[in-house]
DNA sequence: TGGATACTTAACTAATTTGATCGGGATTCT
DNA sequence: AGAATCCCGATCAAATTAGTTAAGTATCCA
């Protein structure tokens, strides 16, 4: 499971949303300035979070961003799963995403039984992690602030 | 961590010297026959295997492959960290391969964090377990047999 | 010594993925 | 109406992946 710049930036995106929650909604080009990413390429990605029910969007002049569910409920696995596909690092041993590999027998062979070891840690250590804890440990790194998107995500 | 097909197609390789360990050294076309890999791509693989010090190779008429050290002294982590390099899902918590993110301050990174613990529960799924680990799960899953290259890979 | 066998090395290629960029269209607020 | 904002599809260049090709070099054996 290898997140790539898109991935990082979706997450660091949900994340100011996360952090912003409330009934304002965020505009793309506020999460571009701050976060650092080009605005075409953040639109892409939030329309793809869009499509995936993670945000929600409003258009026009006071139009942006927001989470489309409390940020306890959005779930980092559904959201790598949902950006970079199987979390195993073999399709053989992916739940969600599997596929046959080429070795002779699966019930025999040594090596997916390994890789099924590493993408059950790799679920443990994500499972259960929301955006909202996400939220916590930024303001637990950080003192209280006025301003959501002063917040070093 | 994702494991490509050529270094899926390593830890086989690996795993049949290691079923094959002793005096006798293994051709590189009857790994190719037996796992189905072309004979030019193992050709290259091995050799970077070779490189890396994880197998040694006899050349002319009886030649061919062995591992370089005891089955018991080849860590999956170390084939797959130089196969694949980091085993983190981003290169900013990664030990071996470390890269500074575009985050504003990585001490203060909610994401990096998770990241972290994904990276350490990854090595932790992957470190202690051999080459040797590998051969006696395959003769776990079978029964004793007479030619190594016989097993189920 | 010559030829067969097997590893060695580097360069090349085709397909896919990644990380964007671009242009214009649709909506909403004032 | 017009400005601000999201929406959407096409395009593109660079990197990566999975091989392939071709010309070696070393070793052994008759």
């Amino acid at each position: 499971m290898k997140l790539s710049q898109q991935g990082e930036y979706a997450l660091r995106a949900l994340l100011v949303l996360g952090m912003n929650h409330g009934p304002e909604v965020v505009r793309i080009r506020d999460i571009a300035q701050q976060q650092n990413i080009t605005r075409r390429f953040l639109e892409q990605i939030l329309n793809d979070l869009k499509s995936a029910v993670f945000v929600q969007s409003r258009r026009g002049v006071a139009g942006g961003y927001c989470l489309q569910r409390a940020p306890d409920e959005i779930s980092l696995v559904d959201i790598i799963r949902h950006l970079e596909g199987p979390l195993a690092p073999v399709g053989c041993v992916s739940v969600n995403y599997y596929q046959r590999c080429s070795c002779q027998d699966e019930a025999k062979c040594a090596i997916l039984s390994v890789m099924q070891e590493v993408r059950d840690a790799i679920v443990g250590a994500l499972e259960g992690v929301t955006v909202s804890h996400l939220c916590d440990r930024v303001r637990d790194f950080q003192g209280p602030m006025d301003n959501p998107l002063d917040y070093i995500i």
